[in-house]
DNA sequence: TACTTATTTTGACTATTGTCAAAATAATAA
DNA sequence: TTATTATTTTGACAATAGTCAAAATAAGTA
């Protein structure tokens, strides 16, 4: 129960709910989350390696860069919750904006210092 | 989305489930949850007004008693976590320990100040 | 090797949360 | 009315969480 406790707080958390589903969209880079949620990457980060201790993203080493993506879970409560959020997002106004910023991210743009630590 | 974060996050927390599933038994006074969880009364009165706010319990009044009881919520989402909650606490180690405190608690003991404050 | 850069970790800060004791309420009984 | 009692509210406290800047890492590149 502990567990499952567990497993609801942390998906109750609005910007984890957010980088969710970008992810359902596509594997993305910790600095183009950072970018289109406005969210320094340290927080962007540790939002990810909650998600990732939960075991529904997994990430890729890529040179410098990391990559996360989304993973199906091993838990049954946590396979239906994910299976509800994606039923359940797709109409919020705020998941819209977000894919659409997420679709026009450009690497090099947003990933250097152009993006100045936010 | 918001909302939706707000329900994830009042459910995530293990003595709100542990009461959701006792109330899932049948209706019960603030003491005697009081007494089965082992908390104090304030405790678990704020407990009950945030799951009442979330629309998922209601309360009436009997006498100086007030007796909680789980109602169908409105919002879908809402409905499909209680159901997978129904579905998902059943063999929880803590669950049959609360319900089967619940069954054998007597509200002359459990309520008057036998229960000094805990 | 030294430099650059995306990421992670650390440290600090604020806000929130779960908890209880004590005070305040509200309903009944005497 | 006054007393009793279950509940709620208030105030305080410790613990946790989300956030960022700055430092530390790690993986290139020159």
């Amino acid at each position: 129960m502990k567990k499952f406790a567990e497993i609801l707080k942390t998906l109750g958390e609005i910007n984890r709910l957010r980088i969710l589903k970008l992810l359902q969209r596509r594997p993305a880079y910790v600095c183009e989350i950072a970018a289109v949620l406005e969210l320094s990457m340290a927080t962007v980060s540790s939002h990810l390696s909650v998600l990732k201790r939960l075991g529904i993203v997994k990430d890729r080493k890529e040179g410098v860069k990391t990559k996360y993506f989304l993973v199906e879970p091993e838990e049954a409560e946590l396979k239906e919750l994910i299976s509800l959020l994606k039923r359940t997002g797709e109409g919020w106004e705020i998941v819209k904006k977000d894919r659409e910023k997420l679709s026009k991210v450009k690497l090099e743009v947003v990933c250097p210092k152009h993006i100045k630590n936010r």
